[in-house]
DNA sequence: AAAATTTGTATATTGATATAGACAACTATA
DNA sequence: TATAGTTGTCTATATCAATATACAAATTTT
């Protein structure tokens, strides 16, 4: 955003305090409300966006609620959170060494596995045959202690037998690859998306209702062109931005 | 989607309705709803998402309204509306030519254009004093008569004056860059978010309230690396997916 | 100390959202 | 033709969302 105008709709479906917090988190994340700095009284910012006082309260409640404000009475309200994370994408993107720079701890932690087998688009990407066994991983990356990311992830479970026993024990993607002999894969294809969080979404993001996600789908390759995963990543919008990086 | 069960999440400011629409309109474009095939009854639909059948008409109504959906009395609820179109975005990002085979028609469509002085952020990607004059373009892409972005551009006015008639008449950015002898250039980043679509993205869009849009925060380069563009685009999630092509 | 500013609480009213049940209108099929 | 299945309409009720007004409580400024 670059301090584009943008005005409240009404009876869309999207209650008028949600848009409101939504605004209010943009500003944070755009450096419009600094950090640590009071917001704007509840009486200026209802003037500013056009509606009643109490619309503007129940937006900040919920943002208190989040944990970006803390309001106190009789001083204001105030800006509790960070900037968003600005998360590279490209031919080499890697969850840790990506995020290195703007965070001090980051892992991958495995939420759950399955093999079951490949559905059609699962077996195209993975290029084997549709029905064939695959391992599947359910993830969330998380950075300082905060989520930012949650994936779920398909391997070829003949090729990949024990992938699920590697990435609990060793919190990585590329660490677990390594046990496979793979020292180096690209990424191949990158499609982004972005709908609203579902409920899944919501408890593993630590997101409040109404959220938007990010959505990447992504097919990684070895050096000689052999895909080897497929996965599907969901990122808070709020919190993540995705930044695509040329060549690397 | 790669077929995640997701469920309704109840008071969270977004209506159960637009909620639900969100969800048709996601199963169609992933193929789960196949185009002209019917929908679903509506008591099936109500029961699977666990809310009322007149919440799940509402949701309907919403997407009659849009064009997606047409409603037939005694026979059923039919999908008309075609999958998401892939606009791809790499080095040698183009409106028209990404859109080539999936579009028989595109241009871009001059909305208006001013001369203002440069903000701080808009100064540093131009690489030119802040407050030094730019010229902003509002755009709107389209393919086959439907809207598919909408963007927000800045040049540098001293070296692109008259980029703005020139946009006006070719409708396409990189013509119009052949005029100041520009015959190739780079994208030299990329960052990108989502957010709620805001009043004039509605408009210009063709959207119904509460609609996402992604946004791409772009800077465009000489193949000097010299800054010649920056750019502001939004695309309708729920009609435009961005693929990211690795090198190129 | 007084005044002004700010967040917190309370009550009342209106419209949108969601549920419930019943039945009409239309279509396809047994 | 009769029946089952579908969308369309209607009435009623409860809850959520938003507005309006007033005042309390805490803090900062005058």
């Amino acid at each position: 955003m670059v301090g584009l105008a943008s005005s409240i709709e009404r009876r869309n479906g999207v209650s008028l305090w949600r848009q409101i917090a939504d605004r209010i988190l943009q500003g944070i994340a755009n450096g419009d409300f600094a950090e640590n700095a009071a917001l704007p009284a509840e009486m200026v910012l209802a003037e500013r966006y056009g509606v009643n006082r109490h619309t503007v309260r129940s937006a900040i409640a919920a943002l208190v609620q989040e944990g970006v404000l803390r309001a106190e009475q009789g001083r204001g309200t105030f800006v509790l959170s960070r900037k968003r994370l600005s998360y590279p994408i490209g031919a080499r993107t890697r969850f840790s060494t990506g995020l290195q720079g703007q965070t001090s701890e980051r892992h991958i932690a495995l939420l759950s596995s399955s093999t079951e087998p490949a559905s059609r688009r699962i077996a195209e990407a993975l290029g084997i045959a549709k029905g064939a066994a695959v391992i599947r991983l359910e993830t969330r990356g998380e950075a300082d202690g905060h989520p930012v990311s949650r994936a779920t992830t398909w391997f070829d479970a003949k090729r990949f037998a024990g992938v699920d026993r590697a990435m609990a024990e060793t919190g990585s993607i590329t660490a677990s690859l390594k046990r496979f002999g793979i020292n180096d894969y690209l990424r191949q294809s990158t499609v982004l998306s972005a709908r609203h969080a579902d409920a899944d979404d919501l408890a593993a993001l630590d997101l409040q209702p109404g959220a938007i996600v990010l959505v990447t789908v992504a097919v990684n390759v070895t050096l000689d062109g052999e895909p080897i995963q497929f996965a599907e990543s969901r990122f808070p919008a709020e919190r993540v931005e995705l930044r695509l990086s040329a060549g690397d």
